[in-house]
DNA sequence: GAAGCGCCGTACTGTACGGTACGGTACGGC
DNA sequence: GCCGTACCGTACCGTACAGTACGGCGCTTC
């Protein structure tokens, strides 16, 4: 509603279709910056210090602290595009391939700081619900990497390459595989992250795993 | 350091080797019972009205609010008792029939709200690090639950039932394929939870794909 | 039965922070 | 040149809450 009411109001300096203005992306940086290093403890004051705007303008744009966290968590999520699969034609190593490079970019995206970040503040959030927080992030998330990597496993079984009832059950599996107690550790606090040879070799794992699970002959 | 203070002081109403007295956990049932209601944003002054207690005597107790939520934590944690796995003979179908059971209980415990309460709590507090909490609520859920499954797959491999290299993989994997998607989607707030009759079939299935891809031959 | 102690209840303090108000400036439209 | 609008900076308000202080009370100990 606040945000809509900016929609009007900025509309002049704004491209069609993009949510937020050149200057608005410019404070949700900030907000993300100090998410970054403080977690969910920052004040509005500290986010209008580091943006250089003033409070009152946050609360214009934003309408209060859930809704600018809010923004941020959907600024955050146009920011991540994901590899769009195109169309080809697969054989059992080049579905292998696939599934690694898709098991790779979500690992990879799974331990990075602000992933983390981001996923921290709305499993905090979570519980007092007054904003779909979880919900976004599951969206951006869980939800976006199954919607890409379904329509793969779908053509891979009209291929004869593997075989399954329920996609979500094969997906959920593949999943994961993928993610295994990675998330969740890194959630914690738990360190080091793994690194990118790591993530590389776990997620080549994964995809051989997935296979031998599901794959049809030989 | 308050703790031990008051290990001292009220040792007279304490059971050898218990690290709270009964009054101690009255006040952090009703912690507990806080965090279920209102998540990480009760105050002080709930606990002791909840509890009936004073908050001098909180302080006193457990020094700060962070004090009172480690004791919290490491109280649950102390609750909690997985099924210690005997020794006994294993058959494919016994091995099976085990890590089935692991999985279901580790699924049961994970959807319950005092387990998502819990980690929510500690992945908030993650980041400021101050207290260990991540690492505790990590040490009593995803390592306990190691350390009671790597003795199976073990023996398993012992008795030629089962293949693998590395156990800590070998079990990461075992983890993957039981929590699957469950636990993050739990966190985030993504309702309903599975029922436990779905919490049966997904654990029989996990065990079923652990053995098709650690199994050795038929 | 007096002294000591642990605890309850409550009042108090300091402060941090969400949210608002307002004066001042830059700028685009007329 | 004037007006409206959007924004910055800052001062301000109310409140919630962590942490402290203290009086009173029952229980244990000698």
């Amino acid at each position: 509603m606040a945000v809509a009411a900016a929609a009007q109001s900025s509309q002049r300096e704004r491209v069609e279709g993009e949510e937020f203005s050149p200057r608005q992306r410019e404070v949700l940086d900030a907000v993300l910056a100090l998410m970054l290093e403080e977690g969910d403890s920052f004040s509005m004051a500290a986010v209008a210090s580091k943006a250089s705007c003033s409070k009152e303008t946050l609360y214009n744009w934003f309408g209060d602290r859930d809704g600018l966290l809010a923004a941020t968590v959907r600024w955050q999520a146009s920011k991540v595009r994901l590899p769009s699969p195109e169309r080809t034609d697969l054989d059992r190593s080049s579905l292998e391939a696939r599934l690694a490079d898709f098991a790779e970019s979500w690992l990879t995206v799974l331990t990075g700081e602000v992933s983390i970040a981001l996923n921290s503040l709305a499993v905090a959030h979570a519980k007092s619900a007054k904003s779909p927080l979880g919900k976004t992030v599951l969206d951006n998330g869980r939800f976006a990497i199954g919607r890409r990597v379904k329509p793969v496993l779908e053509m891979a079984r009209e291929a004869g390459l593997i075989s399954f009832d329920d996609t979500e059950e094969a997906f959920r599996t593949f999943f994961g595989l993928v993610v295994r107690d990675v998330q969740i550790r890194a959630l914690l606090g738990d360190r080091p992250l793994p690194d990118p040879q790591q993530i590389r070799r776990e997620a080549e794992a994964a995809a051989r795993q997935f296979l031998t699970l599901y794959g049809v002959g030989e």
